[in-house]
DNA sequence: ATGGTGACGGCAAGCGTTTGCCCCGGGGAT
DNA sequence: ATCCCCGGGGCAAACGCTTGCCGTCACCAT
């Protein structure tokens, strides 16, 4: 019922084969011929078929995109920054939401596996370990995730952490709490580092809590504690979390930034429309999803090139830091 | 070099189609040789392939699902929801973004087609024409849009748009201005006539401003026209558009909801998030895309069943609507 | 004229599955 | 004892396309 290539070659009186040519080896087939044959497809409405295609060449034209949570608001940019780039090269793309669980994650691209040319992992919780064996069977980049031999693309999440903290520093605070994420997110891990180090450097009292899910809840539900602490600033590690974090504490009767400042991960649109604005570490993910795209479609040609790309992040500072008020300590 | 239908075969010491039956005709195959199978694939790690399963059957167990920008907050939780009931069927999901270009719509459906057994259109800016076309090459259901002979699931954007404007009317509003969005789109034309009924029924002055594109900048764009127009109240087309305008609004020395009441639509979350919370037009946006995917999977299933489900929507009322003050009209 | 050389394009195998057809053998009915 | 029926499973074609191989023909150099 379809149109195949075979009504085009009995439409312009050649073989499938020519057809075939005419397409995908244009300089094997004599122009007029080959003008002839497309004339043919273009009445006929003729589109190759994609999965056929598949089967003999096992180059499917198809990418696989995984996220942890595609409501989460830091991830949209990046999906649609990563889909259109794969347009813009003639792939298509599966998207996938793994609902934060690890099983899911790997099953998932065990089940795309054989979709598609490669796909992106985005914010992955699965062990490096994992990683690397799903590495081992198709071609993968991961976004936000340091792994050797699995090219990457990394958002320098830790250089953002310390702009954070001075900026918190130069305003005067001295004792600090940094909310954690999940505890399998490489950015988890690159933003205790940084805390730490600046911790050190200026003699700063760092309390941790968490790991916490990266989600409105999750801020919600740790702000009593972190009122409690008697820190006079905040570094959460997404905005979300930063932003639930912010309701409660003023629903608590706090003032943010008056008593408490609070810092956000992700420059995601919430950091722009909640208010007070949330200062907050600029993510490039715009910029992250088409570099994954181009990585992977470059290892997908190239068979065995693997790298890694780091993108810069910035501190964006809008009203949710201020230098904290000297009453005397709450504890 | 992938493990094939063959492999299993031999080694489990059947035929290919016995291995194939063993998958997908289990009542086809003796119990035991079925376990041997299934251990063997097991053993080896066999996945069928689905492109070649899709040549065969002409079912490729995907679905499409096209959205007009991903990153427009109103998509993501139907994506999600989308995406999730997709999967549970086992089905997989390309997602693609057609950047509110038509053109790009109808391409991306042409050439998604021989790829997936049906595709949904997310608040399509086709027309109805071309939709329906699409809708004779591929199993279409279409959200937000009412089409005979097409499926649908739509999101009673007019009963909530006359809630809205009853609400204001309530207040004490009786000039009201009514931001549009698109044009194209078909919760546009609903909200216009909701909102036309309300006008005429209450004596109430609308104005209407559009067609806007529904995103933030659109909101800032109009905000003079209608700090101008000296109406006391506001419904955009969408939450976005909303947080835009009440942005500009505020910057020019109006306070909202005091000098200015606004409605968006959507709930999506810039409405709880930004201050003031928006009142906004709830829309069920997750159950949408679970109802989307059910019935294309029904009429992929059934052939030649269309059916049109109708979700309600809901009023909520949060902080950016107030009684107008009774100052002397501006104009 | 003869042989050589490309360009062009037909032929057919093969990619991994599914499925209609048929064969085989065992058990129940007669 | 014979016949039938049926469960089980092998065989091979088909799905739509790509690609290595080879034949044909025109044209050029000798």
């Amino acid at each position: 019922m379809a149109v195949t290539i075979k009504d085009v070659a009995r439409v312009s009186g050649v073989h499938v084969s020519t057809v075939s040519r005419a397409f995908s080896a244009t300089h094997l087939v004599n122009a007029d011929t080959r003008a002839r044959v497309l004339a043919a497809a273009e009445e006929l409405g003729y589109r190759p078929n994609r999965a056929a295609r598949a089967l003999s060449t096992s180059r499917t034209g198809n990418l696989g995109l995984i996220v942890a949570d595609i409501a989460n608001p830091f991830f949209p940019p990046l999906l649609k920054a990563a889909q259109a780039q794969a347009r813009a090269r003639d792939y298509h793309v599966f998207i996938a939401d793994t609902d934060e669980q690890t099983r899911v994650e790997e099953e998932l691209v065990r089940s795309m596996a054989k979709q598609v040319d490669g796909a992106v992992l985005v914010a992955p919780r699965l062990t490096n370990r994992v990683i690397a064996e799903l590495a081992r069977e198709i071609p993968l980049v991961v976004v936000n995730r340091r792994l050797r031999g699995v090219s990457g693309v990394l958002m320098d999440v830790g250089a953002g952490a310390r702009r954070a903290m001075e900026h918190l520093v130069e305003l005067g605070h001295r004792e600090i709490v940094v909310v954690g994420g999940p505890s399998r997110a490489w950015t988890s891990g690159e933003i205790e580092r940084a805390t730490e180090h600046i911790a050190q450097d200026h003699g700063i009292l760092i309390q941790r809590v968490g790991p916490n899910p990266p989600t409105e809840e999750g801020g919600r539900a740790v702000a009593e504690e972190v009122v409690a602490s008697g820190a006079t600033a905040v570094l959460a590690h997404n905005d979300l979390l930063a932003f639930g974090l912010v309701r409660r504490a003023i629903e608590l009767g706090l003032s943010v930034p008056g008593d408490l400042s609070v810092i956000g991960v992700d420059n995601s649109h919430v950091a722009r429309y909640s208010s007070p604005a949330l200062t907050t570490v600029d993510m490039p993910v715009a910029e992250a999803g088409r570099g994954a795209v181009d990585l992977l479609l470059r290892s997908v040609d190239a068979a065995e090139s693997t790298g890694t790309v780091t993108l810069e992040t910035s501190l964006v500072v809008r009203a949710s830091t201020a230098p904290p008020v000297l009453s005397q300590k709450r504890h």
